[in-house]
DNA sequence: ATACCGACCTGTCAGC
DNA sequence: TGCTGACAGGTCGGTA
């Protein structure tokens, strides 16, 4: 489901309500696939610690916790909440009272009443309990350079799509906004990665940071069931020009748009537009 | 090292 | 009304 735009949009929304606000109690599902660390020593370690903020790394988000402790008292382990919402994942701040939506499987209970829950329905989301930094895998896309961006590329034999999607050169994009970028770059997404010229790539940097800014300010694409932490949907898809569009005219030039699957993933072009 | 492909899950929708 | 297969915003691990 959720890529940066996504992620993003999450995120802020999520900072916006918990922010200051402190664990008091941790419930997991007994499904093992989304807890990259044991639920048990979550539950046990979570409680007292103040949330500082929650941000967007990739296509993680991650939730700063700070000692609740009263000051003097130095709490050299830092922590972090780790959230990845995979293809399903919704973080969610609710009311303790709203009934649990199918599929739970985290609870976070705060301080100030309210609720922060993880709900996965494909359970491919993942939360992990950090005591080092987060790094993500990649360079961010919306603060990288026109060199490095071209640098990452250089010598791939792979696909440009492909070459998007890999979350170690660039973390954050998925599969709708490699599409989007690409078409709006005018680059057929079969091309090598290694054979686009400067000026390709300086026309996909250029068009994947507008299109990522523009997502973000709609609050993301809900192609399906995406919402952000107050159950929000974005309204970004409604200014797709490929993905999910097969089969009707471009809205440049009118020719329909092919589908084909590249990478293992469907994707979407206009084959008048893009070379 | 790089690149490809199936596996991991559930839900939905089209076609029979 | 089922049933089956294809597909969905993502990543990982095995294999070539």
């Amino acid at each position: 489901m959720p890529e940066l735009p996504e992620v993003e949009t999450v995120a802020r929304s999520a900072d916006r309500h918990v922010r200051g606000d402190t664990i008091v109690s941790a419930w997991f599902s007994s499904h093992k696939e989304p807890f990259k660390t044991d639920p048990d020593e979550m539950a046990a370690a979570l409680p007292g610690w103040r949330i500082a903020g929650v941000r967007r790394v990739g296509k993680h988000i991650v939730a700063d916790l700070e000692s609740a402790t009263e000051k003097g008292e130095p709490h050299n382990s830092a922590r972090q909440l780790l959230i990845h919402l995979g293809m399903t994942g919704r973080l969610l701040v609710s009311s303790a009272e709203a009934p649990l939506a199918p599929h739970t499987h985290a609870v976070l209970g705060l301080a100030s009443g309210r609720e922060l829950r993880f709900v996965d329905p494909r359970r491919f989301g993942r939360l992990a309990l950090l005591t080092t930094p987060f790094q993500g895998p990649g360079h961010e896309p919306l603060t990288i350079s026109k060199s490095e961006f071209a640098a990452l590329f250089r010598g791939r034999k792979l696909s440009i799509k492909a070459a998007l999607l890999n979350q170690s050169l660039l973390h954050g994009v998925g599969n709708i906004y490699a599409d989007e970028s690409l078409f709006r770059a005018g680059i057929r997404p079969t091309r090598k990665a290694g054979r686009l010229t400067r000026e390709h790539l300086d026309r996909l940097h250029s068009a994947l940071r507008s299109i990522l800014k523009s997502a973000i300010r709609a609050g993301g694409s809900s192609v399906s069931d995406y919402v952000d932490a107050d159950g929000e949907r974005g309204f970004f898809q409604i200014q797709h020009r490929v993905y999910m569009r097969t089969g009707q005219p471009c809205r440049v030039c009118g020719t329909p748009i092919r589908r084909i699957v590249l990478a293992g993933r469907g994707t979407h072009f206009c084959p008048h537009c893009q070379t």
